[in-house]
DNA sequence: GTCTATATTGTGATAGAC
DNA sequence: GTCTATCACAATATAGAC
């Protein structure tokens, strides 16, 4: 990982892009080497074989926006500071790789067995995180607001923009690419106003 | 459609378990008709091509939420008094199906070039939609409330947290599933209010 | 309608020449 | 490191017997 050939370089590039647009099962090696313009064969030299040239490409996505949400849940700083920093991060990084919510989501649908393993590689601790969660004075069950309820919400208008993208463009946008990209730039300061609202939520009961 | 044989009505309900688990390339025939307990030429027999059979289940995938949407967008009801229904429904929908978000948006990510045509035959209009979100009262854009990013923000609440099921499962339930289906149910209560939060939200310009 | 047999093509992977 | 040649196998699909 830290340093690559040229060859090596192509290689992922070839096939992050169309992994992430065809899927594992849909993409073959020949796809991949014809996008990078090489043989075939030198697939199998670097990477040996398609399930360990496609786990290459699976973590390298896990690592662009896990580590993020990983920082929310752990970080000493509250919620209520680190949200919109995370937001902000967030979409940023959706907008530079728009495919990649489907392709995890995709992936760990298909095999959420792997979820317990990847959880303890991207030094996520669940029970650690519940705990500052419950530990947070604006952020409680006291208060109304179920702290997992509240990273459901966020985490849902971050990303799922993102994977509904041809649905909202040609529903909502009626086909404007333009017109959907600037929609998503300006929820980086819309999603925030939602949050503050729901945070002080007074519930009716 | 109509009437179906119990052959075909077998071979479906096979295709669509494993279409929506594993993608459409990455199920064999074989697989279905294992799964089916038939013999792997019948699914030719009866549906000509592994394509004609995929198109069948999307097709009936689509089916079973779209129409939901479609009314949200052109009834003569107004947002206000349908949203909640629809919420109710849409999740309801998502809790028999819960693989059916990543299922479609994985299809329409690798082939958005389906959207037009199958909004056409989904009876979607979007020149129409707009029309009816801009002549809204109480949700317009004079209000602040831009009526395309609540779609959004709607969709996202609802759809978003099945589509990350095994992601949400085992971070913030530690792997319990009833758990996660309960917390579900509950946001067909939470949702109502959030939407009526954000609809009554007078933004800070 | 359901089976066996077969045609054809594509796949992942390796051995071995250069 | 990169190529050609080749392997074993799996895939979709069809023809034709029953």
């Amino acid at each position: 990982m830290v340093l690559q050939t040229e060859t090596e370089e192509k290689i992922v590039a070839s096939a992050e892009k169309l992994f992430y647009q065809k899927g594992k099962a849909g993409t073959s090696m020949q796809d991949i080497a014809d996008d990078a313009g090489m043989n075939r064969t030198l697939l199998n030299y670097y990477y040996r074989s398609k399930d360990q040239l496609f786990e290459a490409v699976f973590r390298k996505a896990l690592g662009r926006f896990v580590p993020s949400l990983a920082a929310m849940l752990h970080s000493d700083i509250s919620f209520e500071e680190y949200v919109p920093v995370m937001i902000e991060t967030v979409i940023d990084t959706m907008i530079d790789n728009p495919q990649i919510p489907i392709f995890v989501l995709q992936e760990l649908s298909s095999n959420p067995q792997r979820m317990p393993e990847i959880i303890r590689e991207m030094g996520i601790n669940p029970a650690v995180a519940m705990k500052k969660m419950a530990s947070e004075g604006t952020l409680s069950v006291e208060q109304g607001i179920d702290p997992r309820q509240f990273i459901i919400n966020l985490l849902s208008l971050c990303i799922f923009p993102f994977a509904a993208r041809p649905v909202i463009t040609d529903i909502l946008f009626e086909g404007d690419n333009e017109a959907y990209l600037s929609a998503m730039k300006e929820r980086k300061k819309l999603i925030p106003q939602i949050v503050k609202q729901i945070m002080m939520q007074n519930p009716s009961k």
